[in-house]
DNA sequence: AGCACGCCGACT
DNA sequence: GTCGGCGTGCTC
């Protein structure tokens, strides 16, 4: 009897649909199960790391598999929890296993025979190596940035993964996207006394020494003093070097003749962690009788319901009430996963919620290097310091085990929402089913609830709390509405500012108080635009005007990234006379500075925060009252509090209305209330000035009111009537290809077909506002569904229909890109 | 999606 | 004669 031949069925980081059988080697000692990682030979030459998704004896009987060339651990990287929650998503969602676990796990831990490993210079070695991987150091330490397969070539052998991901784990090489530069943000020079000089005597050595050098001496004395006395400061204690020379400026070569001596000893602090033996772990303060009243209510209504919205309104206290809850779960032993957008999470939240949970508590950014991702997912894994997870939306696939409570901050944030690449998951509706599958509960909170989350209130799947009271006695703001076509008709605008609103400025700044200025961008980029014959810069690739950025003295593609720089002639008529039109942030800067001189301007959008460094600056710049004026887009919306505001204006609130989109009145009415909310402070009410060339549409009136309730009202009716969501639920087909009249004519046949079964739920096929991007042309289906139809009996039927198109020998080069519940 | 294989046009 | 364009088919 011979024994039977084992295979796995394997998650490959490829958009095909479908799993990759391989045989197991009987002479491989391991067994795999599912949720391993094995490297795997695909196609011709590539070698990949994948995941195990099931073990069985069925051979396959059309082809002949290859053999899994290793296994890379002996227990799951994947749980079967996050196995179940992948499936899911990928039937939802309709994309491939391969898709999600291409976004779910992090870049560390998906090795491809392509990836680019470089060489850790700061890398020191404290074991013995095996010589292999002594020689592949030296290879790479000489030749810096390598492919794996270069190392393959080097070694003479077929894979070297195994023996790359152990080099990875010892810290002695990176992996393809790791940016050296996010590393270094995280970390700053600090000092402490050298280990030689840690007892009292030496330290008494050192003083004698110093005697004669009065600035060395000072330096030392002063870390002593910032390290919290001698005793500290022989402990270990550490001090910032920056901290350091602030009090002794240009003390840099005494410093470095203290570090020369061997007196002080210099290295690199990460300054994420809090050092908590410096920075007492913070007691929650006490509620105010309003967040009481929340709380208990969201602790009730826990009892019967999974799902809570808290509609609070800004600078309502929310976070004190989610950090009594985190701790409620923590005392459990419960895991407790908080979302939030990742633009609101460089900020002040960070900082607080570590001063409460401290090492307990795990940040997942995407701007965090993939080593510190694959650090927090090992440490989740293996169920050692993180019981809190603050994240982006990618945090929903870290590996829980036992979670209790997810709370999605900031729920109506539209980036909780993945575009591209697939999996198009929304992280509230994604962070609500992994919620389920652990039975944990979920907390959606914010000012401005997105109105399917309402109306799922109002329906009573999810239970409300409401909190309308701002905490600490700050007033909501009072709102004026400036009239701009009336200001315009008596030629009282300059520029784009209204009187009143300058007026307002003016006040604030004689008051010494700061102004936010909130231009929104949606769709009002700056362009070029020639005087003479009206030629604009259009991509080459993406049918849109290009965008101007001054600074760089470039013009950017926003779709697909392409860049040119500025032409000094027209590049239709050849004259010179080209100039700036629409009008984004930069120009509100520049009109500004000419208009109050006097004041300290800053700008904060995607231009001016590139890096996590640069947006955090702007921020304590601000917060320290080292500018006047902030102007900024959307992002200065986004979970930020500031204590000295007392006039924001909102320039143009007319562009957010005039969206042709079912969502416009929402979207704007939610940026509206979140800009809004920055003004006031401490027993004085902020102004807002809005500034609108239609003083009576109806979103106005409800943000001057305040007015959540009627705008829902009346936007839920409108949705009703045009059927679409929370009613109906809408999938997104949009078909691709090189050329125009081959995506048409198949978008029509696709839709006749698809309108043969669902009738007059389809709409389109329809070009979408940017009709080309990357020389590939778009058209759109829309699809929209009944809730309550089954929503896998859809995709079934859907899916047959695609297909059915793909498989037509003329449309087989058409790409059909599938968006469940787009936004 | 990559990527290699293969069949026709501009060059040494 | 070859280098290389991108059309086509495949990946266990």
């Amino acid at each position: 009897m011979t024994v039977p031949e084992t295979f796995v069925d394997v998650i490959l980081p490829v958009p095909l649909p479908r799993l990759f059988t391989y045989c197991v080697p009987p002479e491989m000692a391991e067994i795999p199960e599912p949720g391993i990682r094995v490297v795997v030979p695909f196609g011709k030459k590539k070698q990949y790391s994948g995941i195990v998704f099931s073990v069985h004896q069925n051979k396959p009987k059309d082809y002949e598999t290859k053999p899994i060339l290793s296994i890379l651990e002996s227990s799951p990287i994947v749980t079967s929890a996050q196995l179940a929650f992948w499936e899911w998503m990928a039937e939802y969602y309709q994309c491939t296993l391969g898709e999600v676990y291409k976004a779910a796990l992090p870049s560390g831990l998906k090795l491809e025979s392509e990836t680019r490993v470089y060489y850790n210079p700061d890398y020191i070695q404290l074991d013995d190596l095996p010589e292999k991987a002594t020689k592949t150091l030296l290879f790479l330490s000489e030749k810096k940035v390598c492919t794996v397969q270069e190392i393959n070539t080097f070694l003479g052998q077929k894979s070297s993964m195994p023996l790359l991901h152990k080099l990875m784990e010892e810290g002695a090489v990176f992996v393809s996207e790791r940016l050296k530069e996010s590393y270094k943000a995280k970390t700053e020079n600090h000092l402490r006394i050298a280990e030689p000089y840690r007892t009292e005597q030496k330290l008494h050595e050192a003083f004698n020494v110093l005697e004669k050098a009065p600035r060395q001496l000072n330096l030392l004395m002063t870390l002593i003093q910032k390290a919290g006395g001698a005793g500290n400061a022989l402990k270990g204690q550490s001090v910032a070097r920056k901290e350091l020379l602030e009090e002794n400026s240009s003390a840099t070569a005494a410093l470095n003749e203290l570090i020369k001596k061997d007196i002080f000893e210099q290295f690199p602090m990460e300054i994420g962690r809090l050092d908590l033996s410096k920075d007492k772990i913070q007691q929650k303060s006490s509620f105010s009788p309003a967040q009481h009243k929340a709380y208990e209510e969201i602790e009730k209504a826990f009892e019967q319901q999974t799902v809570v919205l808290f509609h609070g309104v800004t600078s309502s206290g929310k976070t004190e009430i989610y950090i009594h809850l985190i701790e409620k779960h923590l005392s459990r032993g419960e895991q407790v996963l908080y979302l939030l957008p990742e633009i609101a999470l460089t900020t002040q939240i960070t900082t607080r919620l570590k001063r409460h949970f401290g090492n307990k508590l795990g940040i997942y950014h995407s701007k965090f290097s993939s080593e510190e991702r694959v650090e927090i997912y090992r440490d989740l894994l293996e169920n050692q310091n993180y019981q809190v997870i603050l994240g982006v939306r990618s945090s929903i696939f870290l590996p829980f085990n036992n979670l209790g409570l997810v709370i999605v901050d900031e729920e109506h944030e539209h980036s909780f929402k993945q575009f591209d690449p697939a999996p198009r998951y929304h992280a509230r509706d994604a962070g609500i089913m992994l919620a389920h599958k652990h039975k944990a509960k979920v907390l959606l909170g914010t000012a401005t609830p997105a109105i399917e989350s309402y109306y799922n209130a109002q329906k009573g799947k999810y239970a409300l709390v409401e909190l309308k009271t701002r905490h600490e006695d700050i007033q909501l703001p009072r709102i004026l509405v400036a009239d701009t076509r009336e200001a315009r008709r008596k030629k009282q605008m300059k520029s784009h500012f209204t009187p009143l609103l300058l007026e307002h400025i003016q006040q604030s700044l004689d008051d010494k108080q700061q102004v936010i200025l909130f231009q929104n961008r949606r769709g009002f980029s700056p362009f070029l635009e020639c005087n003479v014959c009206s030629w604009v810069p259009k991509c080459n690739y993406c049918d849109v005007s290009m965008t101007y950025h001054k600074k760089m003295n470039q013009l950017v593609c926003h779709y697909c990234g392409h860049t040119v720089t500025t032409p000094s002639t027209c590049n239709a008529c050849g004259s010179p006379a080209l100039s700036t039109q629409g009008f984004g942030t930069e120009k509100i800067e520049e009109e500004i500075k000419l208009m109050f001189p006097e004041s300290r301007v800053s700008r904060m959008d995607l231009d001016t925060t590139r890096s996590k460094k640069s947006y955090q600056k702007i921020i304590s710049d601000f917060e320290d009252g080292k500018v006047d004026i902030l102007i900024g887009t959307q992002m200065i919306t986004k979970g930020l509090d500031f204590d000295n505001v007392s006039v924001v204006g909102i320039l143009n609130a007319d562009n957010m209305l005039n969206i042709p989109d079912f969502r416009a009145f929402e979207r704007g009415f939610q940026m509206m209330a979140q800009v809004s909310g920055r003004a006031g402070r401490k027993n004085k009410r902020g102004t807002v000035v809005l500034q609108t060339s239609s003083p009576d549409h109806p979103i106005i009136g409800y943000v001057v009111e305040n007015d959540y309730q009627t705008m829902y009202r009346t936007q839920i009716e409108e949705r009703q009537l045009y059927k679409y969501p929370p009613y109906y639920r809408l999938i997104n087909l949009t078909l691709r290809h090189k050329n125009k009249g081959v995506v048409e004519k198949a978008a029509d046949e696709l839709a006749a077909r698809l309108r043969a079964i669902f009738r007059d739920r389809v709409l389109g096929p329809q070009e979408p506002p940017v009709a080309r991007v990357q020389n590939l042309y778009l058209t759109r289906i829309i699809l929209k569904f009944e809730k309550g139809h089954a929503p896998s009996y859809v995709k079934q039927l859907m899916n047959d229909a695609t297909n059915a198109i793909l498989s037509q020998p003329q449309w087989k080069y058409v790409t059909i890109q599938t968006d469940v519940d787009p936004l």
